[in-house]
Formats: C-alpha cells, structure tokens, sequence
DNA sequence: TTGATGTATTCTGTATACGGAATACATGAA
DNA sequence: TTCATGTATTCCGTATACAGAATACATCAA
C-alpha cells in the first residue's frame, strides 16, 4: 500500500504565487487597466518582500500585463502600470491564438482524438446560466483540452497565455453588459470533426470560430470605450476605493 | 541642432544582459545541452551577484532553455541544467512557429507588404559561403522582417522566442557536419507572393518552407543522435575544459 | 507671476545576509 | 559487506540593506 501514497507536491514558490495573484487581479478587474502599482505597495499588501513581487512583476511585463509606468522622459523608476484593454491589442492576440488553435485542431484531428463532451455539456450549462465565471472556466477548459489533444506540449504554454489575455477581456465585456452569444454549438463541431479526424474540416471551423470570437469581442471592447459613462482614467490612484479587492 | 541629439538609450539592466548571454552561449554551444549550472558559479563567471542570475534562469527556464536539475525525488535545490536538444522537441517548435510564420506571412501579403531584397542577397551570400554566423542572421532577419510585415507586433515576440531554439538546433546541425541546402530561393518566392498580395499561395509557401526545413533538421538531429561519436553526456562537470567559452 | 535651479522624496535594481530543503558523506549495526 | 541513520555540505529562495535614477517640490531671481 505503499505505493499509493501520492507524492507531496512541491510547495510553489512566492514568485509563482505572487504572479497568478496579479494575473487573477488583472484579469477579474480588481486592478483595472492604468492602475498604478509599486513594488511596495504590492509587497505589502500580499505580505511578502518586494523580491518576489519584483521578479512577478518582470514576468507580467515580459508577458505584456503591465508596461512601464510612462515617466516624463525615461520610462523607469516610476512603477508599472496595468495594461490597457484596447480592441487593436486584443485583436492581435486573438489572431496568434487563433493560428495556435487551428494548428492544435488539424494535429488533434489526424490523431482523430476525442474531447471529453462532458466539457461541451459544462459549457452549455454555464451558458444558458449566464454565469460569467463558469463561462469563463468551461472554455478555458475547452481550449486546454484541444491544446492538450494535439500532441504538442508546447502550444499549450504558447495558447494558454494568449487566452489568458484573451479571458480578461472576455470577462469585461461579461461583466459590463452584454452576454456573448452561445458558442459552444461550434465548439461541439469542432469536436466532432476532430473526432472524425476532418483535418481540413476540423481547421476551418476553429478558423471560423476564432474570426467571429475575434470581431465580436473587439466590437463590443470598441463600444464599451466610445460611449462609456467614465472615459476611463488614465492613472488611477491606488488609494481609489474601487480599485481595493476586499 | 538640439533636436538632432539622440536620447541615450536606457542602459539594459544586468538582469537583461545576463539573460542574453547565457542564451547566447545555449546558443552556440558553448553551453552543451546537459551542461549544470548553478547561480553561484554563473554570478561568479559572470561578475554580478547571485540575484540577477536567479531572475534570468527563471525566465529562461519558463521559456524552456533550463530545466530544473533532475534531483533524486524533488527536483529543487540541485540548479539546473541546459536543455536537451532532441528531434521531437524540435519539431514541436517548429510546428509552432509554422504557424506564427504562416499568420504573418497571410497578413503581410493583405497588405502587400515589401520585403528588403538585401536580406534575400545577404542570405545567398552567406549561404555560398557557408558562414554559419552569417547564415544564422541572415535567416533571423528574414523572419524578423516578415513579422513587422505582418502589421501584427505580437507575432514577433512570440516567433522570435521560438525562433532562437530553432537557431540554436540550426547552428548545432551546421556546425556538426553538413550545410543545410539553401532555403533562399524559397524565401525569395514567399516574399514574391507577400508583395503581389497572393494570400493563399505565400501562406501555402510558407507552410512548405516550414515543412521541409522542419523534416531537415529534425532528420539531421536524429542522426547525429544515433551515430554520434560521443553519446551526448547526461550531466557535463562544470570544469570541463570543454565546456570553458574563454 | 513665471521660469529655472537645487533639494527632498520615491522607487527601482543590485548586493549581501539568512534560513530551509535536498543531497552527499560518514558512521555504525546486522 | 550491506543497509540504515545521523551529520555536513551544497544550493536555492527570501528578506533586508544599500546605492542610483527619476520625479516632485520648494526656493529664488527676473
């Protein structure tokens, strides 16, 4: 029975923690885009030392969260700041993740995998629910088990910080207005192409889903930021009571 | 004549400069893959302290160039080691930025976009040549200059960083025995179509291009594994001569 | 009042110090 | 000898301390 003993997983460390903290901040828009952020502050409020928020903090800009803090002429010394969520940026994303899915789709297809249609039917739930969150997870998981049934470990990384990108903006305009429109019938293809091992089949329908994602998401990101009530703000204070999470 | 004057560019800090280096050296063999390293030692070598090596082997260990030293049951505390240059993981990188290319390359021919006949001219010269050096840019910025074609700024940092372990196994395969045949007329023909808008066929090329410089390298990788002289050492002793750039 | 200059503050990045975890080695029993 | 246990060493991750760069503010002349 020794065996069955399951090997404690290694504790991760504070960096790794501190990092999914800001990107969970990030994308449930507790930290809106243009909010300021200092390594202190950080440190302090996630109770760490300002090392593990520094190194987070130079991953999230490697990965495009946060920028520079613009200062008047150098761009450093003056903290970071989140990145704005503007259609153009979005619509690049989507494009990458866009090709990583059609790739991960016609290699899942021609080993004619077969995706859990238990996520299908999540999805679907959540859908008809309007819960944002359980949207958000369903496809998420969706798109990791597609990424997972290529056969190629890689694009899982490459994807899933695309869609990490990709959630945050999604759960905006969620949770600013709209629903989006029920996409999980064309997840349902998809799945049954590659199931069928429809290589060409398989590919155009993620291509077809990706465009329409793609120009819905950035229509709705273009009208939430013509006439929205605040013309969001550029700098926002850290001390604003809406940006405190708790 | 004051607007004439150039700002001075921002000094990269050592956490930067360390992180090139070390990809520098992964990439040209200085540090074979298996090779152990520890922070004290790069930091020593190297002429920082530990700090800025810690936060650069994170990042290079996220992008894959490290991995965490294998320990007997954890996997922490040992340093890490240079990644292994095997043919599958190769080919995963490739069928990546396959597809990076071909999304830059459909774009960049919707805007019908010119590439710089100099680098194609660059390219063929360092090709007759046989300059690995020479090769290896050239290539680099070909690839560069099709992703700002792109219009997309987003395709070039994630190519880019897929791009530099498909030079790294380049440069391994060409500094090993064979030149690889010259690509250049393929390159020349993508940028052809780019330029005279033809979507279809400048992705179609390109994703022959990758196809056949994919089936290459990994074909050259699986034989200089097989029959290599030396069965590429699982863990290289930091003191190797062989392993000393200077 | 307006503009320039000097000082104080803020914030970052790096170096050093410290504690903990894993491995390697030595010691001793069967 | 062989195996188990205790100790020493190695090495990492985090916290603290320090120095440098940029901004903000105050002071002063015109």
């Amino acid at each position: 029975m020794l065996q069955d003993l399951i090997p404690i997983d290694s504790p991760s460390d504070r960096v790794e923690q501190v990092y999914r903290r800001l990107i969970d901040a990030i994308g449930d828009g507790s930290m809106p885009p243009g909010m300021r952020l200092t390594q202190e502050e950080l440190a302090t409020r996630l109770c760490v030392s300002r090392q593990p928020v520094l190194q987070a903090l130079r991953q999230l800009k490697v990965e495009g969260w946060v920028h520079d803090a613009p200062g008047q002429h150098g761009q450093k010394g003056r903290g970071v700041v989140v990145a704005p969520l503007d259609a153009e940026t979005i619509g690049h994303v989507y494009a990458i993740r866009g090709a990583l899915d059609e790739l991960a789709a016609g290699l899942a297809a021609e080993r004619r995998a077969n995706l859990d249609p238990e996520l299908i039917v999540q999805g679907r739930t959540a859908s008809t629910r309007g819960e944002v969150a359980a949207l958000l997870a369903a496809d998420l998981a969706f798109h990791q088990a597609l990424y997972r049934a290529s056969g190629n470990p890689l694009i899982e990384a490459s994807a899933m910080l695309h869609g990490a990108h990709i959630r945050r903006a999604m759960g905006e305009v969620l949770r600013r207005s709209t629903r989006l429109v029920a996409v999980w019938d064309e997840h349902a293809a998809m799945a049954h192409a590659i199931a069928q091992g429809d290589v060409v089949r398989a590919r155009q329908l993620v291509h077809d889903h990706t465009q329409q994602a793609r120009n819905q998401l950035v229509q709705y990101l273009n009208v939430a930021a013509t006439h929205s009530t605040e013309p969001s703000p550029k700098i926002i204070d850290k001390n604003d009571p809406g940006a405190q999470q708790h």
